[in-house]
DNA sequence: GTTGCACCTGCAATTTTTTGCAATAAATAC
DNA sequence: GTATTTATTGCAAAAAATTGCAGGTGCAAC
């Protein structure tokens, strides 16, 4: 509820209105689990009005992650997924040969923003990024020479 | 030199060819500079031989990638850049207000890399990523107030 | 409630990226 | 050198993502 209230507030002091569309595709990026794409969200708000039209998710999609009520992640296989921001920030590390993805505690990030911070001023989101990389028995497999 | 022998050999002894195309597209990524998108790259190309299909860029690039030759960034506004791995490795931090795009030594990365090693088992690699955030001077605007 | 303005939407058109396929050409063996 | 095999290319077509625009609609002021 609380949360709701607070998500009209930030979109109408944007200059921008709560149209059944968005409050449909608020909704259903806040409830379809943890991360979606933009498919999934419009046949989600599908099913309760029809007639909406993709680029309208687009569209949508692109404004609540300006105002950051959304986070952008991309997979490292290209997919982009989108995601509620308001519960735990976390990490996502997704292994570039079996794109198995793990989600991480962002206190892994503390101390690389304080060096960051430190030594070039720079401000760094937690969320957003997907970082790529091998899994443990992806590595295993690969020292082994099972690899592709 | 050597590099390019390197290229070569590496392109070989993965079941693929040394077209004059993709010889055209890796002399491309590696001359332009440090990032590239795909259409600088087809124009490049272009220059040298202007039939070269678009696709065959994409085809391409999906290819060296694939074999970790050539990195590929997502830049937070979306746009998609491509580059030649084998100088030094870095990470590209990107300012979410102005864009700007700061390059930073991975050694900084060295500390997250041990200890998502040791709790998690997963190598991070350390290209791929621009990491979001707010550059200095776009933080201090938006503390006085003057940010959007 | 009515009005006015700026934002939003759906549609159509455009641009960007991907895919299917026949022809071509690189690499290997002879 | 020639033949064989098979990845690669260019083209065209398809799919995905973006944009322009005219009409619709939220919402604030009255």
């Amino acid at each position: 509820m609380s949360c709701e209230t607070d998500t009209i507030e930030t979109i109408r002091n944007s200059d921008q209105r709560m149209t059944p569309q968005r409050l449909l595709l608020l909704s259903a990026i806040r409830h379809s689990g943890e991360h979606v794409t933009i498919n999934q969200i419009h046949d989600q708000v599908k099913q309760a009005y029809p007639f909406i039209n993709v680029s309208t998710i687009y569209r949508n999609v692109s404004i609540l992650k300006e105002l950051r009520l959304i986070s952008e992640t991309y997979k490292t296989d290209g997919e982009i997924l989108y995601e509620w921001i308001g519960g735990h920030a976390h990490l996502h590390m997704m292994c570039r040969n079996c794109n198995e993805m793990i989600e991480i505690d962002d206190k892994y990030l503390d101390s690389l923003k304080q060096d960051i911070k430190k030594d070039f001023g720079f401000n760094i989101d937690i969320d957003h990024l997907a970082i790529s990389g091998l899994c443990d028995q992806c590595k295993k497999l690969e020292q082994v020479g099972y690899d592709d």
